[in-house]
DNA sequence: TCTGGGGTCCTAGGACCC
DNA sequence: TCTGGGGTCCTAGGACCC
C-alpha cells in the first residue's frame, strides 16, 4: 500500500507559552491561563500541572493553591494567541508544501518526500522556537489518528526529544500497547467506558478490533478510528478551510438571572455581539436560536433549560434584526409556571450561514408582506435570470396564486423547482 | 375505506474535539 | 458566592410527498 507520511505539530501549553514570549520571568514558574469569563483554568504550564491543577478546574477551587505556590494567573488574550498561531503556521509553511490548520495550536502537515523525516521535523521545531519562541512537538505516521498517537507518545516521553515517527511498523507494534485507549483521538469518555467493558484497554487492542464490531459499538466514527490506527488513512489532509456552518455567543452569568428583564439584557448583548461576529466574517445567518439554563451544578435547585429557534427572513447580520429575533425566542422560552428559577447561562446560536455575497434573493418578507417589496423582489429575479418569471411562494399553498390574482401580474408563472438553483 | 413503499428533508440528541 | 466557550459530525425518527 502507498502510505504518505502525515505529521501533526502542536504547541506545548500554547496559551502559557504565548504569554511567556513576552515575559521571561514566567519561565520555569507555574502559570495558568483562564477561560473567557475567568471561570476556570484552560492552559497550564508544566509546573502548574505538577502542582495538581487540572484542565478546566474552576478558579474558586484553586485559590488556595495559587496563593500558596505563587502561581501566575492570566486572563485569556485570544487576539494575541491568534497572532502567535499565525506566525507558527507561517513557519510550518517553510517546511512543507501543504498545511492544514486544525486548531489554534495544531496543524497537520504533508511530510511525504523527505528522506530523513525526523531530522526535518527537528529542524522545523528549532525554527519555530527561534522565530516565534514557542516549543512544539511533532508526531508522524501514515494516518492522522496514528500521527496524533505518535505526538501523544512524544509528549509524554522526553527520550524522543519532541519528535516521534511511527511510519515504522515495528516501532508502532512496540509502542501502541502502551497507549491507553482513552488517549486516542476520537475516543471520549463514553466510548472509552464501552471499550473497556469489552476488554479493550490500549491502542494496540483497539487497532485489532473487528471492523463490524467497531461499527456496531460506536458507529462509523469508531470504525474509521480502527482503520486509521491500522495505518489506513480515512481522514484526508484538508488544506482549504471549509465554510463555517454555525457560530455561537454564550456566557455564564456571575450573578444568576431570576427576572425576565435581566435575561433580556443578556440575550440582547449576546445577539448584538453575534451580529458583530457575523459582519466580521462577511456572513449572514438564516437561523437564530437562543438558549438559557439554570445551574447544572446545583441539582438541588429547580432546573430549567430552554432553546427556541426562528428563521431569519431575510437572512441577516443586522444587529436590530438579530436582537429582535433573540428577544422573541427568549420570551417564548421563559418559564410560565412561576417557580423561582435562577438562570446562570444564556446564549445566542446562529446557523445556516452564508457569505454575504451569496445571500439568496428574498422573494417574500414574511414579517412585512408589502406588495411593493414583493414586486421589487420579483423584478430582482427577472433581472437575475433574464426572463419574465414569477416565483411561487412555495408549492402546496395558494398564497402565491392569490398574490398573483391580487396584483394582476402580467408575468409568467414558474414553479420554484424549475428555477436555476441560487447558491 | 384500507393498504404500501420509497425517497427526501428536518430536527433533536449524543458524542467528541480544542 | 464563584464551575468555559466554540465548534463538528452522526444517527434515529417523524413529517411529508409521490
Amino acid at each position: 500500500m502507498n502510505r504518505h507520511p502525515i505529521a501533526i505539530s502542536d504547541s506545548k501549553n500554547f496559551y502559557v507559552s504565548a504569554e511567556r514570549i513576552f515575559d521571561v520571568s514566567l519561565a520555569n514558574v507555574p502559570v495558568i491561563v483562564l477561560s473567557n469569563n475567568d471561570g476556570c483554568a484552560v492552559a497550564r504550564s508544566d509546573e502548574a500541572k505538577a502542582l495538581g491543577i487540572r484542565m478546566g478546574e474552576p478558579l474558586h477551587l484553586i485559590r488556595d493553591k495559587i496563593e500558596r505556590h505563587g502561581i501566575q494567573v492570566f486572563s485569556s488574550n485570544y487576539t494575541l494567541y491568534a497572532d502567535i498561531s499565525r506566525r507558527v503556521v507561517d513557519t510550518y509553511a517553510d517546511f512543507t508544501p501543504s498545511v492544514e490548520i486544525y486548531s489554534i495550536d495544531e496543524c497537520f502537515l504533508d511530510f511525504s518526500g523527505f528522506r530523513d523525516r525526523e531530522a526535518h521535523a527537528q529542524a522545523m521545531r528549532a525554527a519555530v522556537r527561534r522565530r516565534v519562541g514557542i516549543p512544539v512537538r511533532v508526531g508522524i505516521a501514515s494516518s492522522k489518528t496514528l500521527a496524533k498517537c505518535a505526538n501523544e507518545i512524544a509528549k509524554k516521553n522526553p527520550i524522543f526529544h519532541g519528535v516521534l515517527d511511527l511510519m515504522d511498523e515495528g516501532l508502532a507494534r512496540r509502542l501502541l500497547p502502551k497507549v491507553p485507549v482513552g488517549d486516542i483521538w476520537g475516543i471520549g469518555r463514553r466510548t472509552e467506558a464501552k471499550l473497556k467493558a469489552i476488554g479493550i484497554n490500549t491502542a494496540e487492542e483497539l487497532r485489532n478490533m473487528p471492523l463490524r464490531q467497531a461499527r456496531q459499538l460506536g458507529t462509523v466514527v469508531l470504525e474509521r478510528t480502527v482503520l486509521e490506527l491500522q495505518g489506513e488513512p480515512c481522514l484526508s489532509l484538508d488544506e482549504v478551510e471549509p465554510p463555517r456552518k454555525g457560530m455561537a455567543v454564550t456566557r455564564s452569568a456571575s450573578t444568576p438571572m431570576t427576572d425576565f428583564d435581566t435575561l433580556f439584557q443578556a440575550v440582547t448583548a449576546h445577539a448584538s455581539r453575534a451580529a458583530e461576529k457575523l459582519r466580521q466574517h462577511d456572513l449572514v445567518a438564516g437561523t437564530l436560536t437562543t438558549i438559557f439554563h439554570t445551574n447544572k451544578h446545583r441539582p438541588d435547585r429547580p432546573q430549567w433549560s430552554a432553546a427556541r429557534s426562528t428563521k431569519l427572513t431575510p437572512m441577516s447580520s443586522d444587529t436590530f434584526d438579530l436582537v429582535d429575533a433573540a428577544r422573541r425566542c427568549a420570551r417564548a422560552g421563559w418559564p410560565k409556571d412561576g417557580k423561582p428559577y435562577a438562570f446562570t447561562k444564556a446564549g445566542v446560536l446562529l446557523d445556516d450561514l452564508l457569505p454575504t455575497s451569496d445571500r439568496p434573493l428574498t422573494l417574500f418578507d414574511t414579517m412585512r408582506p408589502k406588495s411593493a417589496q414583493l414586486m421589487a423582489a420579483l423584478d430582482a429575479v427577472n433581472e437575475r435570470f433574464g426572463k419574465k418569471t414569477m416565483v411561487l411562494a412555495s408549492e402546496g399553498t395558494s398564497r402565491a396564486w392569490d398574490l398573483r390574482a391580487t396584483h394582476r401580474s402580467p408575468r409568467y408563472t414558474t414553479r420554484i423547482n424549475d428555477l436555476p438553483v441560487v447558491k
